[in-house]
Parts: C-alpha cells; sequence; structure tokens
DNA sequence: TATTGTTATACTCTATAACTATA
DNA sequence: TATAGTTATAGAGTATAACAATA
C-alpha cells in the first residue's frame, strides 16, 4: 500500500514549519504577519469579500480579523467600504499599494518554493503536488 | 516547473487540519490529547530518552512537557526513574500499557490513512510520500 | 428578531524567569 | 558555576459574550 514512513501528520507538521520558517523572512521584507499575508492573499484570490466572507476564506476568527484589517487599512493595503446592498456589511478590497505588496511576497514565496523543491525527482513532485491539490479539495461525494 | 496550484503553506495547512481532525476521534477513544500522543509515539520510537531530551525530540518546550509527563505517568502509560549516572536526569520509558495505547493508536491512524489515500493514484501516491519524507530530512550537506 | 461589525471580558496557551537538586 | 527538572509569574493568543447599526 505505502512505503514505510512516520505517520502524515508528523510529516505534514515538520513540513509545514520549515516552509513557514523560510517564508519569514520574505514576510518580513514587506512588515507582513503570516495572518496579514493569509488575508491579503485570501483578498488577491476572488472577487472582494465581506468582512464576514473573509473570516470564513481565511480560517481567522472574525473578531481577531478585525486587527489585522485595521492595521492593513491603515497601511493603505486595503479599503473597507459599506456594501450598498445590505449596508450591514463591508466589503474588504486591495488597494493598488496592496495587489503590489502582495505580487511581492508571492514571487518570493514562489522562487522559496522552486528552491525547497529543486533536488526532488520530477516525478516523485507532480505526485507530490497532485496528492497536495487532491487531498485539500473536500471531498466531490 | 511545477502545476499550477496553491503555494505550498495553503495546502499543508489545509491538510495537516484535515489529518489532525480525523485523528481526534482515534486519540479521544484513548482519552489522549495531541500532545499526550506526540510524546508516547516518540517515546515508542527508539531509546528511552531524559526529560529534556524529549523535549527536543517532540517540540514542547521542556516546562510544558512536565504537565504531560505528570498525566500519562499518573495513568501508568509511563515511567519516569532517575538516571544513575546523571541523578539530575529522569529517563523517561513507556510502561506495557502504554506500548498497547501506542500500538492502539498507531492501528486506527494507519487505517484513517489509508481511507484518506485511498483514492489517490498509487504512482501519484508514492512520489507523495516519497516527497515528503525528503523534504522533512534535514539537508544532508 | 436576526445578522454584521465591533468591543470587552475571561480563559488558555506560551515564554521567561526563578527555585531545588545534583554535578 | 552549570545543568535537569520543577514551579510560578507575566505576556500573548484565543474564545465567548455583549453592544450598536442595519436588515
Amino acid at each position: 500500500m505505502s512505503i514505510d514512513r512516520p505517520e502524515l501528520g508528523f510529516l505534514l507538521n515538520r513540513l509545514l514549519r520549515a516552509v513557514m520558517e523560510r517564508e519569514q523572512p520574505i514576510l518580513d521584507e514587506h512588515d507582513l504577519q503570516m495572518w496579514d499575508y493569509v488575508i491579503i492573499a485570501a483578498l488577491g484570490s476572488g472577487p472582494s469579500p465581506t468582512q464576514n466572507e473573509l473570516a470564513g476564506l481565511t480560517g481567522r476568527d472574525k473578531t481577531r480579523l478585525i486587527r489585522n484589517l485595521d492595521g492593513l487599512e491603515e497601511r493603505g493595503l486595503l479599503s473597507r467600504t459599506p456594501d450598498p446592498s445590505d449596508r450591514r456589511n463591508r466589503i474588504v478590497t486591495l488597494t493598488a499599494e496592496g495587489k503590489r505588496v502582495l505580487a511581492g511576497c508571492r514571487a518570493g514565496i514562489r522562487a522559496m518554493e522552486e528552491e525547497l523543491l529543486a533536488d526532488v525527482d520530477a516525478g516523485d513532485r507532480a505526485g507530490f503536488e497532485r496528492t497536495l491539490v487532491a487531498l485539500t479539495r473536500p471531498p466531490s461525494q
């Protein structure tokens, strides 16, 4: 069935920590904390959500999301505007500067990932990436 | 270089959470918290360490390790005995009951992993597992 | 009445610094 | 003096509940 290996939890935990460690200096360059990056990355990957929707997209509690949004808005990386169709909602959108910072982070992270995967056999890497994507997609059922 | 996919941090985070969620009921059956399991799993994978070494093996701070060891020792899953060659050290060892509980968890987790990976192409799965192992091994250099 | 965004409170987890016993 | 284990204290992170505005 499987090669003899440690448990998935062990392996995934170690690898995620290694990846996060390598991302830290990239985020530091842009004065972003990990949650800040998760938030702007989510904003750069689809239509502008409400804060509630953004909480769901990022997995961050809506009450703790606010602090991050306050900071990012103050720095001019995003804006919050009332939804005309339901004024309880606030629509969150990346500014041009926010998009620029996001693009910079993404470039650095993509380069870091290439370096991390450089020594991996091309076929293994393809299987690794396809499996990762497949397992993180909710079961179709 | 790579298939078009979300960033590794995003994918690994999602998958790790999914795996942990599936492990929770297995650990619950044995009245273990995640850290308890990490600890007894580390104890079951090599020679009996000191508490300090165990902290390094598990990544848990040595001061917070103590609470877990207290509980696990009280339940008879492990024992702490002074090291005769240096009585400042306490050697941590799984008891027979501890080994039994560990074996039960491992069996449940292995079955859960098989279920999780059931629909993955065999070649992709092999590449996935080999890459995971390779990337979690510290660079040889 | 219900919901979004917000704030405040309490709780948990974590990090740091002391304390003891051994070396 | 230095280290392993332990305990206590302070700080950060998290969850819960309340509040104002809008529906």
